[in-house]
DNA sequence: AGTGGTATGGATATATATTTACAAAAAAGG
DNA sequence: CCTTTTTTGTAAATATATATCCATACCACT
């Protein structure tokens, strides 16, 4: 007897199955089950497969035909719909609500919905068109949480275009790089609560040398503030003794898609480059 | 464009219909929708009328055939099933659907759902309590591009536990680390696409030291998954050339709320002593 | 009761979906 | 690097579903 529900044996399976069959599953779990529920071909394309092996993989769930699948599809969302009602989010379906999983999900979506309601697409726009623009320098400066994140965006931002620097404001070499920033650069300073000192003396110095500044904080907002208008702030807080980089994470993701995108032709040929530099020292594996 | 559901088009209409297309409009409407997503003569047959009746009611409906029909009703079915999030759709109210904003916002949503469904509740236990486990030495372990978030990671567990450390996988200094880990030690490695040789062979080592090992990947699951079976698997695909990394760090906050949870009393004493330390050396502004 | 109109179902033709067979490509193993 | 095995896709065959045609049954009206 297999009282387990299709979605639950695809997520058992997953990681037991080749690159097509994986697309195909990932693709049945993806708004499950309507996904499955058209024709077999109309699935097939979704996720990017041949038909016929969308046919074989059924099989091999134990099903006699794609048909049959579908029948057990439909029975499980009988099921679910004549069920008691719609529960609230409940995220990782498998724990009560009360579990720290579901709680903390719940405070990342809020999170995410009330910053991103909040932030000016103008100053996003403006900020990805500063970055994108070759002519300017591009500086990077965390704080003592932060600098992960300052990280994460320099690694990209490295790869995206030239001319990128990291300055790790918590060291005491910083006031070396501040000599390089001319006019119109562009600083990119992640400033959370418990706000540095540091930190604020360097958005003050560069400001002054006529730098423009992109201020990631808060949601009460980084007194650096007063020296730009280009400010994300994000929500925080989440059940938890520490703060929550979720949403500056989400914002700094966007801001480098964008900007990979309005200088396309340029990273394209970076990241070319790149790849054959990887390929030559064969740091990764073949590929899967 | 008809804006109201199938249901309450068959109810407007129901008593201006014939006998076996009342028999009919009865069964599609009896644990709607699903009755209508198996084949029409599956539905007339339930129904006990004939094909051509089914065929010829839904074209009077409107539709064009009982394909179209279908479709209908499993695009209703999808924004029925999917919760609160999806409707909501426009992240940044001030900018258009399709500005990069609301689409990378939409795509981190929706990642996040998926993830959290298909994780196991009971990895993330098992893995908080090994994390907790101050006899266990804890290693942390990221590739090119997770050395941020592993690094994110280090920086909270450290002030959390002692006997926290960050190995540079990428560097090759890596081997020296492995000489310390010992049997029933915690190693976290971070693995996603273009997964890396020497991740793979960093964590071979120590699960042959004994190590238990947590893995952070993507949705393919990186192979070092044959190592262990606590593994978190998250989607990360947005509309960007990159990958995402926000549901990976969602992972990492809740595991660092957990932990800490666990372990309160210790890490309490760790924080007041960090605190007082900042204080001496007046890293932080005063407050705000 | 007879007649015209409509509704319905059976049979069939057409379209579409599903499966099978085979060949190409990719991965694994030596 | 080459061979063997597995995976995947293309194309054809098969099965199934859907729509159409037409004969019959039903109903309303004369």
């Amino acid at each position: 007897m297999k009282p387990e529900s299709i979605a639950e044996r695809l997520q058992a399976k997953v990681d037991s199955l080749t690159r097509a069959e994986r697309q195909l599953a990932d693709t049945m779990l993806m708004n499950y089950p309507v996904s499955g529920l058209g024709s077999i071909t109309a699935l097939a394309e979704k996720a990017n497969v041949s038909t016929p092996t969308v046919a074989r993989f059924v099989q091999k769930m134990g099903f006699k035909g794609f048909p049959e699948y579908q029948e057990q599809l439909r029975r499980e969302l009988e099921d679910k719909i004549s069920g008691p009602i719609e529960k609230h989010d409940k995220w990782a379906g498998n724990a009560p609500e009360t579990h720290i999983l579901n709680r903390f999900t719940d405070a990342v979506m809020q999170n995410i919905k009330q910053s991103l309601a909040q932030v000016d697409t103008e100053t996003f726009d403006k900020s990805c068109r500063l970055l994108a623009d070759k002519d300017r320098c591009v500086y990077v400066a965390g704080g003592r949480i932060t600098r992960a994140l300052a990280d994460y965006f320099f690694l990209h931002m490295q790869v995206i275009r030239p001319d990128v620097t990291h300055i790790q404001s918590i060291s005491n070499a910083w006031p070396h790089y501040l000599l390089n920033v001319k006019k119109g650069d562009v600083v990119v300073i992640f400033d959370v609560r418990r706000y540095e000192n540091s930190t604020l003396k360097l958005a003050e110095m560069a400001a002054g040398k006529g730098a423009e500044i992109i201020l990631l904080t808060d949601q009460w907002i980084s007194p650096i503030a007063r020296f730009t208008d280009l400010v994300f702030g994000s929500r925080i807080v989440v059940p938890s003794a520490w703060d929550s980089s979720i949403t500056s994470l989400l914002f700094l993701e966007a801001i480098i898609a964008e900007v990979q995108g309005l200088i396309w032709p340029e990273t394209r040929r970076r990241m070319q480059e790149l790849e054959d530099m990887f390929d030559e020292t064969k740091f990764f594996r073949k590929f899967t």
